[in-house]
DNA sequence: CGCGCAGTTGAAAGTTTTCAAATGCAGTGG
DNA sequence: CCACTGCATTTGAAAACTTTCAACTGCGCG
């Protein structure tokens, strides 16, 4: 537990009832560490560093020199790549707990843009600072590989996602997606707010925006869902869960 | 240089003409290794196997115990997913020099199977082993952290070439990649044979068999491509680097 | 030689996109 | 406080693309 360490119980006590933070007991990071390890251990405070950022703002660029990756505390932030003819495809979107980043180790520069989507604060923490620890520490650096498995694994979800499912599949498949994220940091999986609007659902879904609200609208005429505006019920589960795994 | 070391020159010397092994001089993890990093140093033999499958015998399964990456050193070999309703989506081919199994790091299982499309070889690399020799060299560890994050950011091309991208343009996406390579294995890029049947190619761009060979029949009637059964000439690469760039 | 599977081709069917238009919602400035 | 503006969202109808179904050809192998 040497240099990294301590900073768990700091924060567990100084924000005990935000809901936010049930899942984010210190830097997310660490956490996640500390639970896929079962290792009661964390990053040193000295080299991580909170940021707020508001909705719309960047968290980082495309082509920017890459430092560092983040933690989302709490908020929502979207990761997106232009094409050479200035189209944008949305690559992930992160909620609390997740880390944002590792699709760009292998080189000096980033490889999509991250914005917020919604107010979100953030952890960040240095790349070059994260490898040291992880020379030192074969429990880490064990861990990142898995991190960094885990974001293959995500992108290969969305590949079948879009390879293979019909526009109805899809959209069920994403409102699963999140409601297991939330429920996983112990918050509702029934009803919640969607943290993006209808464009950026199409744009990750590959689809285009009268296609899903059509679909939105098709699921709530059948009772599968009640939703307004953002503010989403889930009320059929196990019918979404089905076309979740139906496939064309 | 310790304990890795040796091999490359070996290796070298003992097969400087064979067109496979261009690129592959000794196990190819190893020399993707030393050209990531600039330094010339490689696995030590001693934790690598080598292994010859026949076409469309596994390398692995699905759901087995996770041990080893591979490195393909000649041949091609397709990773596939299963969805529970018994479809499978192919999610990678990888060709000499590349590295399978990236994405099971994070379990003790597979999360996908890989068959050989051709007589292959392999070089088995035990994960265990890997990770005791990266903590140890820091270099190694960096080496794995680019490698794993280029996995992400090809299963992300994928995603952006299935949700943007017509029938064309995907065909075109296609033929490029692998030219290109084929190329960076000092190979033709003009002239090769495809590694895989239309019905993996279709699986893995997402469209339907028919669709894959209406496409390839368009692009040969238009002078782009010649194609006789799997043997391929690539007749105007810049005509398909535009569609490849043109979306929906 | 024939079987089985890969590949091709045509026509119809189906899904999704595109285009067009209307509504709603939120923030801005008068 | 309200009108105004810009964007998000919804809905309808036509157009476009891809899939599905069906049939046929070709090739490799026992």
């Amino acid at each position: 537990m040497s240099t990294i360490a301590k900073y768990m119980d700091v924060e567990r006590h100084s924000q005990p009832t935000s809901p936010l933070y049930t899942q984010c007991n210190a830097c997310n990071l660490c956490v996640s560490f500390s639970e896929g390890n079962r290792i009661n251990a964390c990053l040193d405070e000295s080299i991580k560093q909170q940021k707020t950022i508001g909705r719309g703002e960047y968290l980082f660029k495309e082509h920017r020199p890459f430092k560092s990756l983040f933690s989302v505390r709490s908020g929502a932030i979207k990761t997106y790549a232009e094409t050479s003819n200035g189209e944008i495809q949305i690559t992930g979107i992160y909620m609390p707990g997740e880390i944002i980043g590792l699709d760009s180790t292998n080189t000096d520069a980033y490889n999509c843009s991250a914005k917020a989507l919604e107010l979100s604060s953030v952890c960040e923490i240095p790349f070059s600072h994260l490898e040291n620890m992880a020379a030192k520490n074969p429990a880490l650096q064990h861990h990142f590989f898995a991190l960094m498995s885990e974001e293959i694994q995500r992108s290969q979800s969305l590949t079948l996602l879009l390879s293979k499912k019909s526009a109805e599949g899809r959209m069920a498949c994403l409102l699963i997606d999140l409601s297991k994220r939330l429920q996983h940091r112990r918050l509702s999986g029934t009803t919640f707010r969607l943290p993006m609007t209808r464009i950026d659902i199409s744009n990750y879904l590959g689809l285009a925006v009268e296609t899903v609200s059509r679909v939105l609208t098709l699921f709530q005429k059948n009772n599968i869902i009640s939703l307004k505006g953002r503010e989403l019920i889930l009320q059929e589960i196990p019918t979404l869960v089905e076309m979740a795994n139906h496939n064309h």
